[in-house]
DNA sequence: CGCCTTTGACCCGCGC
DNA sequence: GCGCGGGTCAAAGGCG
């Protein structure tokens, strides 16, 4: 099922920056970040990443409080134009992995239903 | 060598 | 009308 790891898992995923542990959670798809800043309206970190695909459309934003990288919020925008390469698939071969996927799936689940799509 | 990531600054929109 | 916030872009550096 999983040939490739699409995304860099392997190098990504868990962000260790000085002593601060962040847990990002995967979807499979290859994003590049192009921006961070703290928002203070919520006290929390928001991240911007866009779909590596050029031809994609999509962008994510995740937002994440210092005091708490275990509660993280994933917001997508726009649509994939290209098909999902299944890395997330791949934590069904780890049993460890299944915690992290625990995460992702609380996540997701909250707004695999609306995927915010609208611009000022 | 190529690619990706990080930070700063700038810009625009909206609210009051 | 002005201010502030949020969002994006750009460049540089580091690493594999």
């Amino acid at each position: 099922m999983n040939e490739a790891s699409t995304a860099r898992e392997t190098s990504m995923g868990t962000e260790d920056r000085g002593g601060h542990r962040l847990i990002l959670p995967e979807d499979g798809y290859e994003w590049r970040k192009y921006g961070q800043k703290f928002i203070k309206n919520i006290g929390k970190t928001r991240s911007y990443f866009k779909c590596h695909k050029e031809n994609c459309n999509a962008k994510k934003r995740v937002e994440w409080s210092e005091s708490e990288p275990d509660n993280i919020r994933v917001v997508y925008d726009g649509v994939h134009t290209h098909a999902l390469s299944a890395a997330v698939s791949a934590s069904s071969t780890g049993t460890s992995n299944a915690n992290q996927y625990n995460l992702l799936n609380q996540v997701f689940g909250d707004q695999s239903t609306s995927t915010r799509q609208h611009r000022s």
